[in-house]
Order: C-alpha cells, then structure tokens, then sequence
DNA sequence: GTCTATATGCAGATAGAC
DNA sequence: GTCTATCTGCATATAGAC
C-alpha cells in the first residue's frame, strides 16, 4: 500500500502541501490572479479543504508568507564589519535570500504588491520596518535623512528584485552574484552614507 | 442644450473617453483586474461598445498605450552635453516624463507586466529597444559590457518607478525631482560609464 | 477530514434589435 | 452607432452528506 508523492490519503502533510503549492502559485501569478482551485489542484487535495483549513484566501496569503526568512538573523552578519561595505554585505545578503527556495514569498509578495493594495501594505511594512529601518538604525548620518536615504535603498533593491526575479530581463536575471554585489553594493552604499546635499526638500 | 463632462450623446468622443477611462483603469488595477465593463461604465458607456470599437480587451490595451511619448524625441536632449551626465540627464527626463499625464500609461505598463507575460513582454521590449539600446549607442565602452550596463540601468530606474508611482513609499514618491536627479543620477551615470571589473561572467 | 453540490457574482465576448 | 440579452466560463465561499 506504497503512496505516491502528490496524493495524501489521510491527513499526514496535506496543510503543508497546500502552503507549498500556495506559496509557489502566489509567486507566479499574484494574489488575485492566483484561484484556491488551481492550488488545491497542485497541492492535490479539494478547493474546499483548502478554506477547512485556512478559512479564506486572505489568510491562506498569510500563512503562506510567514516564516520564510527573518530579517533579525540574517542583519547582524550585514552590519557587523567594515562600515564602508555595509552596502556590499546587504546586496550580498538580498541576493542570498532571494536565489534560495525562500524567494518564493517574496516573489508572491512583490508581484501581489503591485495589484493589490493590501499586499502592498504587507510589502511597504516589511520592507520599513523590518529591513530598512533596522539597517539605518546601526548608521552614524543625519536622522533627518534616514527617510530618504532608506527610500533610495528600497528602489534599488527593489528594482533590482523586480528585474531578476519577477520580469526577468536578461543578462541581469542570470548574472552570478557577486557580480551584482560588485555593481550595485556600491550604490546602496552611497545611498546609506555618502553625502546628500541637495536632501533637505525631501521629506513627504 | 449643454452637454455635460461625463456622457456622451452622440458619438463625438466616444472612443476618446474609452481610451482614457481605459488608461485610467489599467493604471489602477492592472490588465488583469481592469475589466472591461469597469471602463465602459467610467466612460460612460456601453460595455459592448468597447468591444465594438476595439475588439478585444488586448487590443484596447495596445490602443491605451500607443502614443504617451515617444523615446526618440527626448533622447536627444538626454544624450547631448557633458557625457558625465547623462545620468543625471537621463533620470531628470525619466522623471518628467512620469510626472506627467503620460504617466497613465507607464504605471499600466509596469502594473499590468507583473502579473501578464505579454504585458512583460511589452515592457522589456520597450524598455531595452526603445531606450536603452540607443542610449548605450551612444557611449564609448566595451560592447560585451553593454547588457550588463543596460541590465543595472533598468533596475535602478523600474525600481524607482515602482516605489514612487505603483507602490507609492514614501518620501521617495514626494521627493521633488530634483533631490532624485542629485541623487540617482550618478548611480545611473555609474551604470553606464564606470569600469566594471568583475564583469565578464555576466552575459546570461 | 474529505468531498459533492450549490449559491452568488463577475469576467470577456457575441448576436441581433433599433 | 448604440444597447439589450445572453452564452460560457471561472472565481470565492458555504452547507451539508459521508
């Protein structure tokens, strides 16, 4: 009485194949256009188990998203060192979290974000106040210019996200890390700590 | 016998008011999630008229983004000058152009290439052929290194745009442009001129 | 726990009256 | 040119049988 890999007779792993196969339709295709059916398809269970245990697509979302990668452990390794490489170690960082299995969420996040403003608050909040403020906290520049400064880090790390893994344009999407950490860390590194005369109109 | 701003009685402008409600709705909801009755209803007409007048939903898509702006009349003005600024150049007309009207259409762009292939593939077509190939003409570097410098140009500026249009983070999306040329215009500048070392594992 | 059946709603597209 | 009516399909969600 082997089983096979896809179907669950009983009820040993099916809530996990289903946050599996969610995460990987989120990514995908989006929040919205992303259908319970298909994802109890993939995960091979009925659409309606998929609400017995999650309740409502909001929360099949969530759950989804939870604990792919907790900025806290990952931080220390970028602020620790040379202060002039911070944005080096936090490309490098991004990259590595992004190129695991782990990029699932984000991707999910980052394509739900665009076409849906709840999402979108997820991804505004985690990206503040989980990351971005975290790093800023650690730098010694004016406090004023934390905003913008962060703001600035976020469209880089961002786009470069977008680009790679969510449209995919080439030669970026393939190219090897450190390649990327050698061309952008410099970038958010002046974003973090070079000089910013012309700032002060900044603020919202 | 005025007639008022909304409605339309006879067929004047008919297919005017489409393409903007149009332009309007996939802006603000993407391709997917603008629906066609959606359009017709901000319109303020009938939904079989849309059909009628363009055919497919696609094909109104096409129509909606024909003809904001043209690349070959403003690259002129970005490529002419000191050389070491064209960063700034290049941003300060990015930023013009999307603090525009016109921006309609690029915000529908970038909104609806997330969740679309076809609509992806619009964008990075756009955005390699139309502007980035003939600015990177132009430039006096390594043309195996030209992807690559294209590549990094694209995800500093998509990923401003997606923070300061679709995502709306703030204070980058108050920011008055000219803190941003400042800003990332030598991240551009960078991109597109500076010697690259590790660069050559690069080409996908 | 799992699945069938269904309620409810909105999507794109088309035929054809006026 | 414009609109009514309808076809077809898929979505989330729920009630309830087994």
């Amino acid at each position: 009485m082997a089983r096979r890999t896809g179907r669950r007779p009983g009820n040993p792993g099916t809530r996990e194949a289903i946050l599996d196969a969610a995460r990987a339709a989120f990514a995908d295709r989006g929040f919205d256009a992303a259908s319970i059916r298909a994802i109890a398809a993939a995960a091979g269970v009925d659409p309606a188990l998929v609400h017995h245990y999650f309740g409502s697509k909001d929360q099949l979302f969530l759950a989804a998203m939870e604990a792919p990668v907790d900025p806290r452990e990952l931080l220390p390794g970028v602020l620790a060192g040379d202060p002039d490489a911070i944005g080096q170690r936090l490309v490098r960082t991004f990259l590595t979290v992004w190129d695991s299995p782990a990029s699932a969420a984000g991707v999910a996040l980052l394509r739900s974000a665009v076409s849906n403003e709840w999402t979108a608050r997820l991804l505004r909040e985690f990206v503040v106040t989980q990351v971005l403020r975290r790093v800023l906290d650690h730098l010694d520049v004016d406090p004023a210019e934390l905003p913008l400064r962060g703001s600035l880090v976020a469209t880089q790390l961002i786009g470069l996200a977008m680009m790679r893994y969510v449209i995919r344009l080439e030669p970026v999407a393939s190219t090897a890390p450190e390649t990327l950490v050698a061309t952008v860390g410099p970038t958010v590194q002046r974003y973090l700590t070079a000089p910013l005369p012309a700032l002060r109109d900044g603020a919202a």
